[in-house]
DNA sequence: ATAAACAAGTTTATATTATAAACCAAATTA
DNA sequence: TAATTTGGTTTATAATATAAACTTGTTTAT
């Protein structure tokens, strides 16, 4: 009746992080903190969950010589993604 | 851009709980504990913050012999779900 | 009548998670 | 060249979720 919720998503962070990811083709470290207000602590922690969970990419790389982290998302993290707001739909349409 | 998810819903069970008491007049411990697969113990301590959130009502009874918990939704539980729904759309529809 | 098993929970302990605070290295600006 | 800013990471703490153990009382079997 209750489906599971992938503990990997239903963090308020990561989930807002997947959801940006979705609409783009990428986004910096910068940039998602910007959007979603995390601290950088925060931030940087959940991603290395997200890129451990095999649901982003992050490379790491320089912008002129300053440090620049790009992430990703990945067609795994696309797809748990979808799974997720159908188990949701279980919750919040009853 | 993505609006802050109240902690007392975004939680498997306690969403599963305000779920299920949406569509019910009232429901009693076991009953949601049989529908929600959670143990005893999680259960009562979800209960507990439902309750002291004003979400829902707990009423101790007796059904014969043997207690009943009866839970009950507020309406304050009742638009906190609604809100918690529209907040989610936000994460999940872009 | 008494022991064993069951029902309905609660309490407490533990594991996990989220968050913030402190820190670091390099680049830029004053 | 000293101070500040950028772009993060690491570590410590607070909050949360979960399970295990316990309590109280009831029903059933002996």
């Amino acid at each position: 009746m209750f489906p599971k919720l992938d503990p990997i998503l239903h963090s308020e962070l990561r989930l807002a992080v997947i959801s940006l990811l979705a609409g783009v083709e990428s986004a910096d470290f910068t940039y998602i903190k910007q959007q979603t207000g995390a601290t950088a602590g925060n931030l940087s922690v959940q991603l290395d969950k997200l890129s451990a969970a095999g649901y982003i990419t992050v490379e790491k790389g320089f912008k002129g010589k300053m440090p620049r982290t790009t992430c990703t998302l990945t067609p795994a993290g696309l797809e748990a993604f979808r799974k997720y707001i159908d188990a949701l739909k279980e919750y919040i349409s009853h």
